[in-house]
DNA sequence: ATAACAATAGCCCAAACAGGTCATTTTATA
DNA sequence: TATAAAATGACCTGTTTGGGCTATTGTTAT
């Protein structure tokens, strides 16, 4: 089964070449291509959705919301030729999983689709390059200078829900360690559960 | 003239494979590889670094800021096994310019290596979705809603930190109703443990 | 060299928790 | 007035956690 693909591009010539280079691989089939959102609303769901961002009616990017709403399991990739941090925050903010360039090569456009359909997010290098811009002056003035550095990074596994077990496993080190240090954390957050812990890390911004 | 190319890499096995996958291209070559940070402040720069994380002495993540400032120019990329949430923002905070699996496909790395030296960012599918769900805040509003009123009340207690019992006692009602509310709250959540549940009410405002 | 700290690992016990199934009552609303 | 949803309560089982200990190995700083 390939994957299928629902295209909305106003550009037909661009429109027809994706066309063209879909249906030349036996895992990728176009779905349906159409010119407009409004027009895309009319259509069955796809697996992955190509998606303008400048288009007659509403952009591409006003209507991800609609999408998702309508067809959660339907990815959207933004393909687009604007590359300015403005349209890509607002792609991502607004719940695209994907953001490559037209002038990206085609064969990486097909990979893009694959690792999407795959559950994976895909980036253009240079738009990764800006999102990843977005995290680097974080240096998150912390006041968790008392944790050290395995307690901090403890702490932020089990911010993320994972069991004492789990994180012994991720990290290599025995169950007993890990326990150790969950109680030393304690201590110095001055807290006497996982779920306190976590509320008082995410609250204060600790990891 | 091939893109040099640095690594820093414990196993030896994989450091071996790396350097007879880069070998194989003309377009790369291993200018040195080592086995430890330490190892690699007697190195001269090279174009492009591969860096592991869990290593003998310093840690990879670590050393980012440090190979930064002596070595402005090469480009830094973790090639890890550790796709979790805390490496990988860790990694990206100290300004990695690539995040990449380890059992990333060989052809792919070595795309990586090139859109990393032609300025672009380098993320795995899985790690590049861990990174943009950074920016979607919003878009749980409505999952907040099939909870509830007296679901959100109980998750906001748990978010305290309070006890099962003592969240009973407060609300006057049974350990065992509560219990059966978490039990609810946990599969509306999509959680397993009140650990979860905290991370999940206060990365998503559910509360 | 010695003290302090970080990271590692183990033991025991009791409390808390998670998952499963079931049942009753109240409340809202179609 | 059905009926659906919410809130209440219970039983059983096995797992996880929290708190109390001790101890070894490095590293760092005095």
């Amino acid at each position: 089964m390939s994957i299928r693909i629902g295209i909305v591009e106003d550009h037909s010539e661009f429109r027809q070449s994706l066309c063209f280079l879909i249906a030349s691989y036996s895992d990728f089939s176009v779905l349906w291509a159409c010119s407009s959102v409004e027009d895309a609303w009319k259509q069955e769901p796809a697996d992955v959705l190509l998606l303008d961002i400048n288009l007659p009616g509403q952009s591409g990017i006003d209507a991800i919301p609609e999408f998702r709403s309508r067809f959660p399991d339907q990815k959207i990739i933004m393909l687009t030729i604007l590359e300015d941090e403005y349209h890509i925050m607002q792609a991502i903010r607004n719940g695209a999983d994907g953001y490559i360039l037209k002038k990206t090569a085609p064969p990486r456009i097909l990979d893009s689709i694959q690792q999407v359909y795959e559950g994976g997010a895909a980036l253009t290098p240079m738009v990764a390059r800006q999102v990843l811009a977005f995290f680097k002056p974080a240096a998150t003035v912390q006041d968790t200078n008392h944790l050290t550095p395995r307690e901090k990074e403890i702490l932020a596994l089990i911010t993320e829900g994972i069991s004492t077990d789990k994180i012994a496993d991720k990290l290599f080190i025995s169950t007993q360690t890990v326990r150790n240090h969950i109680k030393n954390i304690y201590e110095k957050l001055q807290v006497h559960s996982k779920a306190q812990a976590v509320a008082k890390a995410l609250k204060e911004k600790l990891v």
